[in-house]
RNA sequence: GGCCCGGUAGUUCAGUUGGUUAGAACGCUAGCCUGUCACGCUAGAGGUCGUGGGUUCGAGCCCCAUCCGGGUCGCCA
């Protein structure tokens, strides 16, 4: 081992003695007869100090040395002879480097490895290599190594056992699409890259292992967003004789220990609930940001008499009138901004936003021709309404549509009004629907997945009224993102044939597909439960950032691509011919 | 697939109504400098203005197409 030390750990215990660093030139600083280069590694900045007079063979070198080549030097660590710098952790020290050895030159970079760059994305991803090198992200990567750390020791010491289920595996394209990887042996035949080990997890349960965890890495091919890369990685946990409660608890110990942990801050539990009514009702989303207010309120009866037909009309179609109220928004809202708001919610599928917006000139309300007095009081004091208030309503004859609206604008009016958001804020979303209504395909599908256990209460609706079944499916929400998603599944095989059937499966497809699951079931099934949490916007959402790409080392961009390696790529006739794969051209 | 935003030295940006030789800062190169740490001083190099076409006496600027990147809707059981 050559190096001693790290750069960024020497402290004043190591005065005098002689220590070995290694890593990358930060910068090097010529007086004359006097040289400083700041030396970099992951634990950060050492200054390395080379005297003409005193060494006159390593001062030669450290003259040609330039940004990022890679050094490693010998020498005895002192106080600073000139001023302390206060915004270094090693900024009362450095070492007098007596040897130098340069392991590497490097050309200069296409941009300057420092914190807080703002540099173009597209040039970071090119080199990420180089990216990589910046305080910040070797800070995400080295925060997620921790928490990483901290998951398996919890799991750990509860009971799970990491199991690694198949990268390649059978396509049971009932979700997003498969990523698909052609089989050689069986010419015309795929495997699919895994969108989570669910079943593999859920046959690990009928194995009998009891309680499962994997760090999981996860493929789906869908379009990207800020949060959503195609492959990502998944804390994958299943539990065997449990219940919701069961899991919860599991999945809120983590949560507590790993804040604690990792950043040291208290999650108090249990964490609150609310279940997926409540959640839309109050907050228009299944994922709300509950750090601040500007709740949702209805005003359906007040609406449902009205003169107003946009209003009636909506509730007569069996929707709603629901409203937020922006407190202290009128003078940020202008006319021009709830226009630019109305078409965003235009964007959701709403038909339009009505407004009413109260300033010290008094009360603009653009369809209050349509209100006696007495409904337009109701309103305000339903909206809890006050001068330098703006209030949105939307209408609509589907409450999905009013919900969604709202829950949207509650977020960008929020930011727009710079509502003070901040801390943690966990949740559980419980009782999700079972059924969500496809308007394409005019078939009820599964909102989570098909081995899902409706609540027991609702066995008796699963044939009459699809849209009254709830599950035993819940998710985690961490300050509006949807952490995590798990449920309760079926074991008993009989109850898993009706629920396929429900969802249009005929008996021969779901056994095809899905047939050595159900299979295990006749063998003995424990009843279990779990969770998958994602990781990659855990980590992004602790360390409060806003794009998985920081906290992934390798990214792909939004046509998912990698800018670095190019991938994907065309490969060569021979690699196709040994597969069997014929590439058509796509007609100009 | 739809909508919105962006692309000018290595980097971050400025660039007037379309008008002379496209600027600045940082970085880079060279020289000087023994206490700097965003070192300082002096000098210098560095541009197919994303690409292709069009309008014009004249295009970084206007028009069309296209490529690349970002955000978002659809999509993501």
């Amino acid at each position: 081992m050559r190096r001693t030390d790290y750069c960024g750990e020497i402290t004043e215990a190591h005065i005098g003695k002689k220590v070995t660093v290694c890593g990358w030139v930060q910068r090097q600083r010529d007086l004359g007869g006097l040289i400083f280069i700041d030396l970099r590694d992951r634990t950060g900045l050492v200054q390395l100090q080379f005297d003409e007079s005193v060494n006159k063979e390593a001062f030669e070198i450290a003259f040609g040395v330039r940004s990022e080549y890679v050094l490693e030097v010998c020498g005895t660590v002192a106080k600073r002879g000139g001023a302390v710098n206060q915004n270094l952790k090693t900024g009362a020290l450095e070492i007098i480097a007596d040897t130098v050895k340069v392991w590497s030159k490097a050309k200069t970079p296409p941009f300057e490895i420092v914190e807080n760059s703002n540099v173009n994305e597209e040039l970071r991803l090119k080199y990420r290599y180089l990216d990589l090198r910046r305080p910040d992200l070797q800070g995400n990567i080295l925060m997620r190594h921790r928490i990483t750390k901290v998951t398996r020791d919890y799991f750990d010491e509860n009971g799970f056992i990491e199991i690694e289920t198949p990268i390649l595996m059978k396509s049971t394209p009932e979700g997003a699409r498969d990523y698909l990887v052609p089989s050689r042996i069986h010419p015309g035949t795929f495997y699919a890259l895994p969108q989570s080990p669910q079943i593999y997890k859920q046959l690990s349960m009928v194995a009998g292992f009891d309680r499962y965890m994997q760090i999981a890495r996860c493929f789906r091919d869908e379009d990207l967003r800020a949060d959503r890369q195609p492959e990502f990685t998944q804390i994958d946990l299943e539990m065997s004789f449990v219940d919701m409660e069961d899991v919860l608890a599991i999945g809120e110990g983590y949560m507590s220990r790993l804040f604690k942990e990792a950043l040291g801050v208290e999650i108090p539990l249990p964490l609150p609930r609310l279940t997926y009514k409540e959640a839309m009702e109050r907050y228009g989303s299944d994922k709300p940001d509950v750090r601040f207010g500007m709740e949702l309120f209805d005003i359906s009866d007040i609406a449902k008499d009205c003169g107003f037909s946009v209003f009636s009309g909506a509730v007569e179609a069996g929707g709603s009138v629901r409203g937020i109220n922006a407190k202290g928004g009128a003078a940020k809202l202008t006319r021009k901004e709830i226009d630019k708001l109305t078409e965003h919610a235009k964007g959701i599928g709403a038909k339009g936003l009505a407004f009413i917006r109260w300033t010290a000139e008094g009360i603009t309300c653009p369809f209050s021709k349509f209100l006696s007095e007495q409904e337009l009081q109701a309103i305000l004091t339903r909206a809890g309404a006050e001068e330098g208030d703006a209030i949105l309503f939307v209408a609509d004859g589907k409450n999905s549509i009013v919900f969604g609206t709202l829950g949207a604008l509650r977020t960008i009016v929020a930011d727009k009004l710079e509502v003070e958001k901040k801390g943690y804020a966990l949740l559980w979303i419980t009782e999700f629907p079972f059924f969500d209504w496809d308007e394409d395909q005019n078939c009820w599908v599964a909102m989570h997945h098909p081995f899902t256990s409706p609540l027991d209460e609702c066995l008796p609706y699963l044939e009459e009224d699809k849209s009254k079944v709830r599950a035993k499916a819940y998710d985690l929400v961490l300050n509006g993102v949807e952490l995590a998603s798990g449920s309760i599944r079926i074991t008993d095989p009989d109850l898993q044939s009706r629920m396929f059937k429900m969802l249009g499966l005929s008996p021969e497809e779901a056994h095809q597909k899905f047939g050595f699951l159900t299979d295990a079931f006749q063998y003995g099934a424990p009843p279990h439960g779990g969770m998958g949490i994602g990781l990659d916007r855990l980590v992004m959402q602790m360390l409060g950032l806003k794009n998985l790409r920081d906290v992934v080392p390798f990214p792909k961009v939004q046509n998912a691509s990698e800018l670095m390696s190019e991938c994907p790529s065309n490969v060569s006739e021979e690699q196709l011919r040994e597969l069997g794969i014929a590439i058509i051209k796509e007609e100009q």
